[in-house]
Formats: structure tokens, C-alpha cells, sequence
DNA sequence: GTGGCAGTACTCGGATAACCTTTGTCCGAGTCTAAACGG
DNA sequence: CCGTTTAGACTCGGACAAAGGTTATCCGAGTACTGCCAC
């Protein structure tokens, strides 16, 4: 069992663009290079995240991304659906219907068995506790932790990128 | 995201071997045949059980598989844990560190960043989840809600093969 | 000087290959049974 | 008749291949700016 990198990536690109100012968008070229990760690949983690609702697109010059909601209403459990597809990790083979203490009458197996219901009901604890956190929270805890010199480069960047694109002669 | 295969059959095997009377021990092959699961590929899953201490298994002619601790000490994150491994599902690859807004004071990334922290959070709900259920509360649930008849055919065919086993001749 | 127009560069979007984990399979080491043999 | 030996068959255990999914990449469709041209 493992989850994708794209995950990590997009719940980090989330956060960038949640601290866009005003309508800002950022080229998923320059959210690449920000986070030292493959181009190619990312943009196909954004398209899924635009697909699901979260991020707008722009394209052509001065195209970009940007966040499609507020980050208070973007939950991690969004991000992580959106990139990984809303299928649950277990899957209930139906086992029990096979060999040879098989049930022929079908009703038997109305009911979901024991074992398929404890795992989706630990899933779901899983998928509860990421819907209670929202980019906006992940935003909260940055300003409050990371160094302010820090965050001022950060947003010096995005600056710096902004400003590029505009000045093109 | 995907859990494997070899997870459902393996929780399924230790609801049948928990339910073996006296000290009876059952082969993978039998178990294979009870669930129509490929033999081989099973016994991987049961090969990792032992591994962890949570099956024991004798060799030879009436060898087989049987539970090392009563059903009730056997959780099923112990049985997930034992088939998946031991490792989290969602690895923090550090990206925060690379780019050019990365901070060059290594003290500055002491701690696991928001995004690793909410995500292993929910790991740790989904695991506590997954801890509060044993093995003999699977078994009970099969007991409550299965038809004595059903019960009554698995515990037979459990039987006749201890019964083969015993009268090779 | 001003409006229209073509060219250009940059963006997203989906279709296309390599790597890795999971799935599936096999054969060898060990062990218990059972029969055969000798006393 | 009984103890010992030997052969056999069955089990687990780890090493060895195929399949599916994730990772990585590329090229085409669309858009906004820039410079040029005609009026």
C-alpha cells in the first residue's frame, strides 16, 4: 500500500497557490521548478486537480493555475481523491462465495462480510480525519511555524515570477 | 492507493484457523482450496503471518498453519501490518527542501512539515481504527450474522479434512 | 496616428513509453509416516 | 513378535518470472501578446 507522489506534490502546490495574490496564477512549469520536482509529471497531477474542481486553468501566456475555491473549502480528503481516484484501497474480492462452503442461496451475501466492513470503516476514519483539515489550515500552521525570512522569500518569488511575466518586451 | 490482495486473504485464513478445534493445524493448500485462491501466491501471505509471529507452522505430513496467539490478542492491523509491511503508506519526500525558495539553515526543517504531519495523522486514525478489532471479533460477527447451516457446512468440510489427514492408510 | 491583422511564443490537455511494485509460480530443504527388514 | 532402518510423500520456505500501475515524457490545440501594415 502506498500513496502516490503526486499527492504530496499537489497538497504543496495547493498551498502555493492558496497565497496567490489577487488573481494570480502560476504556469505548472514554475510550480515545478519551485518545488524541484519533474514538469511533465506534475501537470498531469494539476489536470486531475482541475478535472475535480479545485484548481481553474488558464491557458496561453500568462496562463497558469489557480485555486478554484476558497483554501478554507479545499479539504486535504479533496486533494487526495482528486489525485488518486475516489476508489477505496480495499477492495472485497467476494472470497466467500467461492470453494467449497459456498452458499447456493445469494441472499447470504446481501450484507458486505465482517472483514470488508472493518476495513472500509478504518478507511473511513482515514478519509474523516482528512476532510477535517483544509489548505487553509495547512497555510495557518506554515505562517505560524516557518520562519518569517522564509516566507518572505517564498513570496519574493512568486513576485519575482509575476513580475517576469508581465514585463516580457 | 491499493491494498493488496494477499491482505483479504490472509484475514480470511485467521477466521478459519482461529476456528480449528484442539490443536489442529491446516496447509495452505487446503486453505487455498476452502477460499479458490491461487495456492502458491497464498502461501507467500501466510509465509509473511508466520514471519510475524501471528501463525505458527509445522512441516511434514500433517503439518499446516495454525494461529500462534488466541484470536482475541490478534488485531487486524497486525494482520495488515504483517502482509503490507510495516511501512506508511504516505512518504514525505522532503520536497520543501528543494527549489529556490529552499532555506539553507538545516534546523529549519527539525520537524516533519504540515502536510507529512496531517497525512500521517490520518494514518494514525486509520491504524486505530484497524487496531480496535481482533480476529475474535470477526469470528463472533460470523457466528451472529451467518446461518447455522452455512457454519454448520464449513465446520464439516474442516472435518473431513482432518478426518483424510488422519486416515491415510 | 490609429485600427486591423498576421506571426510568435507560451500555456494547458491528452496520448504515449520506461520503471517498479504487486501478483503468480516454481523447486529445494526439512519432517513425519509407514512399511520393510532383521533379530 | 518387536525394534530399527529406510524409503516415500507431504509440508513449509525462499528464489524466480509475468502483469498491472505508477512514474516520466512528448507532441498537438488553443490563447494572448507583439510587431507590422494599411488606411
Amino acid at each position: 500500500m502506498r500513496i502516490s507522489e503526486a499527492v504530496e506534490w499537489s497538497l504543496h502546490c495547493c498551498t502555493v497557490l492558496a497565497v496567490l495574490p489577487g488573481d494570480q496564477v502560476l504556469p505548472s512549469s514554475r510550480l515545478a521548478e519551485f518545488h524541484g520536482v519533474p514538469p511533465a509529471y506534475l501537470a498531469k497531477a494539476l489536470q486531475a486537480l482541475t478535472n475535480a474542481g479545485i484548481t481553474e486553468s488558464r491557458p496561453g501566456p500568462l496562463g497558469g493555475y489557480r485555486l478554484a475555491q476558497p483554501a478554507g473549502a479545499v479539504s486535504l480528503l479533496d486533494v487526495v481523491l482528486a489525485v488518486e481516484g475516489e476508489d477505496r484501497a480495499f477492495r472485497c474480492s467476494e472470497i466467500r462465495r467461492r470453494g467449497p462452503a459456498a452458499a447456493t442461496d445469494p441472499t447470504v451475501y446481501r450484507r458486505p462480510c465482517g472483514i470488508a466492513r472493518a476495513m472500509w470503516r478504518a478507511e473511513e476514519a482515514w478519509r474523516a480525519e482528512l476532510a477535517s483539515s483544509t489548505i487553509a489550515d495547512l497555510v495557518n500552521e506554515l505562517v505560524a511555524t516557518v520562519p518569517p525570512s522564509q516566507l518572505h522569500a517564498g513570496a519574493e518569488w512568486i513576485q519575482s515570477v509575476h513580475a517576469t511575466r508581465m514585463n516580457r518586451t
